[in-house]
RNA sequence: GGCGGCAUGGCCAAGCGGUAAGGCAGAGGAUUGCAAAUCCUUUAUCCCCAGUUCGAAUCUGGGUGCCGCCUCCA
């Protein structure tokens, strides 16, 4: 995996053999996610579902930030308060990310949880002497860490300081040095706040993740996930924060994930240009349309979003899930089930009956996988061990297929196993696209439908194709499209 | 100005020194009265220049273009 730390490639080493723990930068809980929180949270799913698929006890802690200046900002342009905020965004966040398919963390820490560790790790951080209180807000001294700038690989003297005005005066006033930053700040009247030695107030954003590490995992962890937007200032302040505390190193791997671009740009709320998670699923897109849409690309990479790449990932989707859906579809046929399903990687090692290039399909992927999470070339495994699924499902359809050996018959069934296991590490699997004629037809006439449907049966007995053709034009401009399936069926749909 | 990254067919995208995965779109074909859907077949020498090497998309040097970070951010 690419250690940010050091940026390049290393074999990764848990700390205690077999164990892995993961920390998770999460997300403050002001608004709904967008598209570029789906990537992060799809890519750090897949990790974690690859790890545990190598056998690893994982253990995966994300947090929430429910303590933020926007969640106050939004509370009060809504007359709620900040806990009403948090608390709805959680839910709308879970909501999100449960029909996306991904895992939930074993813990989910909130920083309104996590005070009393904040408050320590601030003392400890002052009784070190690398931290000074001004006014009730406490700051971190950044000059007096030797190793800041580790992560970023920033020397402070070349950094651009208080850039067009950016930064809070009245903070910059207060501080040692510009890039000392807040651990706690002071309560502005009518904010909420909470007690603390130094006075009422809050946490800085940093600090809440360093307390919560501790808390919930310990001085060092394994693996320290997020954005590639977070690693200057948000990971940076945390290593000072921790490592001075605990004298200790903080993480031994750090992975950052690319950012989702618009036209380029970088997808956030501040630029106007993001699509939230919602709005895409509410508008048709399947959650596995943007789990494929992800991990075609590179997760270090950046995305770009357009209608065009949606529209690519759908395709792909629909094809994927054709060969997932085969031994469901046509069990009536295929009658596959009569197969022990057994342990598959033992089959693969130690049948010989197995293929060799299911095997080696198999290796491929574990092989690309392990090069730093290449989703995009474990995808063309999948694609790979599908092509020959849609083909037999094809002949299914068109009634061309006959039982094959015994031998072949058994091998597709192995195929088909490993496709859909293989798929489920990356957290794809297969929906189920039948029955939708049924959904909003209830707006429209459905007899007059169906009678329409025998009417033109009729005219195509009879070879009046010019008739036929009319009803078919006719329903399609009602919105009702016919498909014509082998068998003499005609089956109909709505279109949106 | 500092730090980091990227540039591969019409589009997206893998590739990590041994002769270009995969997806989408397009084209041709199968199927179909025609459609749609589905299946089969098929399309590149890798931004530019110089070098290292028996051999480079892959390494080195120099360009050019784009992006991220240096406020908040996944």
């Amino acid at each position: 995996m690419t250690n940010t730390l050091s940026r390049r490639k290393e074999a990764f080493k848990p700390i205690r053999p077999g164990k892995v723990t993961i920390y998770c930068c999460g997300v403050t809980v002001y608004d709904l996610c967008h598209l570029g929180h789906a990537r992060s949270y799809i890519v750090w799913d897949v990790l974690r579902r690859y790890l545990i698929w190598k056998g690893y006890i994982v253990n995966f802690v994300q947090n929430f930030t429910d303590i933020d200046d926007k969640i106050i900002n939004k509370a009060s342009s809504e007359k709620l308060s900040m806990e009403d905020v948090s608390a709805r965004n959680i839910r709308e966040f879970h909501q999100d990310m449960d029909a996306l398919g991904i895992m939930r963390p074993d813990r989910m820490p909130r920083a309104t949880d996590s005070l009393d560790s904040i408050r320590s790790l601030i003392s400890n951080l002052q009784e070190k002497g690398f931290a000074y209180s001004v006014d009730g807000d406490v700051y971190f001294s950044v000059m007096k860490h030797s190793n800041y700038g580790q992560l970023s690989g920033r020397d402070l003297t070349n950094q651009y300081i208080n850039p067009e005005g950016r930064v809070d005066k009245d903070d910059e006033n207060k501080k040692q040095n510009a890039f000392d930053f807040a651990l706690w700040k002071s309560a502005k009247t009518g904010e909420p706040s909470y007690p603390s030695p130094w006075g009422n107030g809050r946490p800085g954003w940093h600090i809440e993740c360093s307390a919560m590490v501790l808390e919930q995992l310990g001085e060092t962890i394994d693996i320290h996930l997020g954005g590639a937007d977070l690693i200057f200032p948000h990971h940076e302040n945390e290593i000072a924060q921790s490592e001075t505390a605990t004298g200790k190193k903080l993480a031994n791997y750090w992975m950052h994930n690319g950012m989702v671009n618009v036209s380029g740009q970088k997808m956030s709320k501040s630029l106007g240009n993001f699509t939230t998670i919602r709005s895409l699923l509410n508008s048709g897109v399947s959650p596995m349309t943007l789990r494929l849409f992800v991990l075609q690309a590179h997760y270090r990479k950046p995305l770009d979003f357009t209608k065009e790449s949606l529209e690519a990932a759908t395709s792909g989707w629909q094809g994927l899930n054709l060969a997932l859906n085969i031994g469901i579809d046509y069990e009536h046929i295929l009658l596959w089930s009569k197969y022990q399903k057994g342990d598959l990687n033992i089959t693969l090692k130690t049948n010989n009956q197995t293929p060799e290039s299911l095997k080696k399909h198999h290796q491929r992927f574990i092989a690309l996988m392990n090069d730093d999470l290449n989703t995009s070339g474990a995808l063309s495994i999948l694609f790979d061990l599908g092509r020959p699924l849609r083909s037999l499902s094809n002949k299914i359809k068109t009634g061309h297929y006959s039982k094959s050996s015994v031998q072949d018959d058994h091998s597709s069934f192995l195929r088909w196993n490993l496709l859909v296991h293989l798929a489920k590490v990356l957290g794809l699997k297969g929906e189920n696209i039948k029955s939708q004629s049924s959904i909003s037809s209830c707006e429209l006439d459905v007899e007059f439908i169906e009678h329409s449907i025998e009417l033109r049966k009729r005219a195509k007995v009879s070879k009046d194709f010019a008739t036929a053709d009319r009803i078919r034009n006719e329903l399609n401009n009602i919105g009702v499209e016919l498909f014509d399936k082998p068998g003499g069926i005609t089956e109909w749909h709505i279109n949106e």
